[in-house]
DNA sequence: GTGAAAGCGCTAACAT
DNA sequence: ATGTTAGCGCTTTCAC
């Protein structure tokens, strides 16, 4: 569909309203359409007097610069892409957030797409993306690791720095030395010890562990963090114990409730995430357990709903929105056309750490699980 | 800044890569530019055997289309424009999970920005949506009411009308009949009607109402439904019942620990927003007070820390995901370059209900309030 | 300080 | 079914 041609010049004086150009506006000031360029991008010596005409025309007519042509002609798309899963899971919506002040920081608008978890549709919108000439796309969250996907990612990847663009893995693994991209990440192994390490200082040593794909690179990061600690303790790995799936609240209470009815014994929950243990927190309560005293709860990520719960959840806080930001930074300054190494390649690991709050005690002294006395 | 135009990743025996573009696949397939493009929009007839060659090239060159080129040469920018003031607000959130969804249903890419709440930014995100040549700028949420400020949306709408864009008011109120805009919005008044009539008819007689921005147009709807129930009962104003303010967790926090302490007495509290409500419900707690036994407690906008609070929040449903969809689907489809009346005008108007969960009950024997008797 | 003109990469008539 | 050829609206040397 095109921009209305507007047909005719119709038998009356009107002339008819096709939307003005630099030309337009340019006659209409008794210039060049080189000085209304100038004049629009204020970036070059123009008489006030000049600028003051062109202005007044560009009002009259009500020019709006077309950002396709002015891109077509050559500045760069000032666009920058977020991808991420879902918009309104905190997780993701924090990082975007980040990414979009930073984009407005840089004089960019900021284009984003919801994959639903589907890598299919990840990389078809990276390569919209593409083509509309972002000069970043930021791929956010966790990862499948399926070999063919990787790469095409890095065909992409190739592609974008082929032309001038970054991509950019924000929360997820690096796809190789040999692939230009720029990444972002944070401690997910690392917090998933800390918060494991803090259940067994509080003298947990059944630690029940829930939720998170298997197949994402998060989950799996948290899973060996928790693992880690449990091994540095001497803690035998209980495999009942380990119980990952997915990262929403449903499955957090699903499984949870199930695992109360008939799952192995347990005196804390670490949670991936804290969606999951919005879950599990709401099947302890429908069982009658009390957190903390029943049975300690912690989380990850640090999202507002962890201070709603309660108790507090105690969680780990991951600097989501400064990832973000982080993100289209150094996209945007660590490859500026500057001539570096061929495709500039960064990364950036943020830390995390775990914030306290009321849902961890010591163990009960009943631990729960199957074959335990449960009050009700 | 231009496009890269430099050497090769990689010591080896590269050929300067410069991006390909339809004359290059032209060339290496054998054929004329426009083939090529036919192959690329699939939309015309092409012999199966030129199509292969010319695909094989494409892919074999790394060809990406430019999507400014595109535009510019007569299609759509294939683009829709979401204006919000926040991201990580679950309110705006779920709209723009609508709009996100419906627009890459329409074959569209999204551009998001957010204002933080000034009206200066949204302003100037529309322009430079207009520039980006969206087929649709969606502007989410209340607004002020300044008139200089109604008189530059509505250049805008004329402007985007003019280019056969539209600007979608998504629960705002309308700029008028002489406006050329689509007008997306739900019943705000009749929700804060219904859910305080809910409380009356529990026996409630005191209520304080909580929260929001006298100056946004959602408040005043809210605030308006509310006086408008307690009128049809007969129940009296009370001016210190009325304690408007911000959309903020602090603001409730805040405003409700300072109205316990030394506010009028109240039986329950309709908080204007359910963001509101949970700062409030951490004063109640804090207080000593429970709900719904010593307070009752609801909000609006039915997002999903309502049901994470305990207990479960009452609240106004808004169909928030789905107003999203209809800006767009409406915007797209309501005028489709046809010639219909000039511009094209929608409105749209979805329903609110209220969802009855736990933190409703009668009122307390003791009303809460300066000095009533406080348990703690 | 300002103008003229050559594209940027693509689509869409209009031919063939 | 495929090729030719104008532009789309803007920026940007290169002259003046």
């Amino acid at each position: 569909m095109a921009r209305q041609r507007s047909t005719a010049p119709g038998g009356s004086g009107h002339r008819e309203q096709r939307r003005a150009t630099v030309v337009d506006v340019a006659k209409h000031a008794g210039v060049s359409t080189a000085t209304v360029s100038r004049v629009m991008n204020r970036n070059y010596p123009v008489a006030a007097a000049t600028r003051e005409r062109v202005e007044a025309a560009a009002r009259e007519l009500g020019y709006v610069a077309n950002a396709h042509a002015r891109a077509l002609a050559g500045s760069s798309g000032r666009t920058v892409g977020i991808i991420v899963s879902e918009l309104i899971d905190p997780f993701y919506a924090y990082i975007a957030r980040g990414v979009e002040r930073e984009a407005t920081a840089g004089d960019r608008l900021c284009l984003v797409c919801c994959t639903q978890g589907d890598p299919q549709r990840e990389l078809a919108f990276i390569e919209l993306m593409h083509e509309r000439r972002a000069d970043a796309v930021v791929l956010v969250g966790g990862s499948v690791d399926d070999p063919d996907y990787r790469a095409e990612l890095s065909r992409r990847a190739h592609e974008l720095a082929a032309d001038g663009a970054k991509l950019v893995l924000c929360g997820r693994p690096s796809l190789g030395a040999g692939v230009p991209t720029v990444d972002v990440e944070y401690d997910n192994e690392g917090g998933a010890f800390a918060i494991t390490d803090h259940l067994i200082t509080r003298g947990h040593r059944r630690i029940l562990y829930l939720g998170g794909p298997p197949a994402l690179s998060t989950a799996r990061d948290r899973l060996a963090g928790h693992r880690r600690a449990l091994e540095l303790r001497g803690i035998e790995r209980v495999p009942e114990l380990e119980q990952p799936g997915a990262f929403g609240r449903s499955f957090g209470y699903r499984r949870m409730r199930e695992l109360l009815r008939d799952g192995p014994e347990f005196t804390a929950v670490f949670a991936a995430n804290d969606i999951v243990a919005a879950g599990a927190a709401q099947a302890l309560e429908e069982a009658g357990l009390r957190v903390p005293q029943d049975v300690s709860l912690v989380g990850y990520d640090d999202i507002p709903v962890a201070q709603e719960l309660r108790p507090r959840l105690t969680t780990v806080r991951i600097p989501l929105e400064e990832m973000g930001r982080q993100a289209v930074r150094v996209a945007l300054n660590g490859g500026d056309e500057d001539d570096w190494r061929a495709p500039t390649t960064g990364a950036l690991r943020l830390g995390t750490h775990i914030v306290v709050r009321d849902s961890v005690g010591p163990p009960a002294a009943a631990p729960h699980g199957r074959g335990s006395s449960r009050q009700v």
